[in-house]
DNA sequence: CGACTTTTATAGTAATCAATACAAAAATAG
DNA sequence: CTATTTTTGTATTGATTACTATAAAAGTCG
């Protein structure tokens, strides 16, 4: 029998097994900061939330900040991958933006999650102390903007937009939009009307190709 | 002689006068809030910028969070209330919208100011307990919407945008994205990458009047 | 069984938070 | 002058913060 290295489920170790399920406990975690933003959200509430007391928790995950980054990749992973997928995938550019920015109104207002996207509104305002997680945050933010960029560039080498365009502005405002978007949902905006300011998104988009 | 019952300038009381400029010391806890945000700006922090002992500050303001709120009204009549003034004076729609994003990215990005608007960055995520402070950053934030409502209003009725236009949510839309310029502006963008998004914001004004 | 390893819960660490008690200082009023 | 009132600086209050020292508990290994 091969001795598994490092396999999936092997907590073949020696000690005291671990008595809570990390994964559901980073979901508490995740759910926690979502609610309250990175620095309200305090050790004893995230473990109380968690089920967990602080010296497991910070036995599990290390620091509250980096319960914070790992809490927040498995919110990117588990809200916003998919809709990241669909975005690029669309073949037109005006179909692609105005899904994109509905599949946000749809999750940036769930009734089952907190509101606003996590990746915005949890740390904007941080204490000098909280430089890695403000840092981590922005690389997010950044990487949604490229994404914008992506899609934007392989529209210009379709003709779906000028090709004189200003691909990094236009992405950069889809972005700004999409950000502002969680602030509005956060001061309490209807689904519906966040639906409706979502379809002007695709008004962004200049219109005609080279040669429309 | 008429005794001044409540003049301007007339601190003709009894007591030890104020060793301190109280307009000065505001300026100071504006710029303090400003670039940290309200809950990491500590009392400490706050009354050294000041020039101000805690108890002095206390006397002057009342608490932390009247003296933000004291703070941030001062600063949307500083940098904000002349730009608002020309958005509604402006006859043009697209003029208007064009030249109030031109003004905020300039502000956004002043070097001789923290980057971001006050009203948007400086408290977003806060503990329960800054309620107050939450809801007067709401308030702020939703009168900025309002003004672009008032003026999208006064376009429809004069034709330059269609009768069936969606107001409100238009108005939401140039909110976002007035906001969303916020992020990035604290995210790091030159003044010219925020110009370039700015440009971008005047079309979201859907064309043509009723009989165009 | 006993040696070893890891997790558990309790109870606390030092640091920092917003806000004040107190008394000396500095003005006016009579 | 004395009495009154308000501001000043010092020093501190209790509460809360992220984080941990410690030892008992609960497993595997030989």
């Amino acid at each position: 029998m091969a001795h598994s290295p490092a396999s999936m489920n092997g907590p073949r170790s020696k000690g005291r097994p671990r008595s809570f399920d990390r994964a559901k406990a980073l979901e508490a975690a995740l759910r926690t900061f979502w609610k309250l933003g990175y620095e309200p959200a305090s050790v004893p509430e995230l473990c109380s939330a968690m089920g967990v007391n602080p010296p497991s928790m910070y036995a599990a995950f290390g620091s509250k900040a980096a319960l914070f980054i790992e809490a927040m990749e498995h919110y990117e992973r588990s809200y916003w991958e998919e809709p990241g997928r669909r975005f690029l995938a669309e073949p037109d550019l005006r179909r692609a933006v105005a899904g994109y920015f509905e599949d946000a109104a749809r999750i940036l207002l769930s009734p089952e999650t907190p509101c606003g996207c996590m990746v915005v509104l949890a740390a904007v305002n941080l204490a000098d102390s909280a430089g890695e997680v403000a840092q981590a945050v922005r690389r997010l933010r950044m990487a949604t903007k490229e994404m914008f960029a992506i899609r934007l560039r392989q529209a210009a080498g379709e003709g779906q937009i000028p090709p004189d365009a200003d691909i990094p502005a236009l992405a950069g405002t889809l972005n700004a939009l999409l950000e502002g978007l969680s602030l509005q949902a956060r001061d309490g905006l209807s689904q519906k009307e966040l639906r409706a300011m979502a379809a002007h998104a695709a008004s962004l988009i200049p219109s005609g190709g080279p040669r429309s």
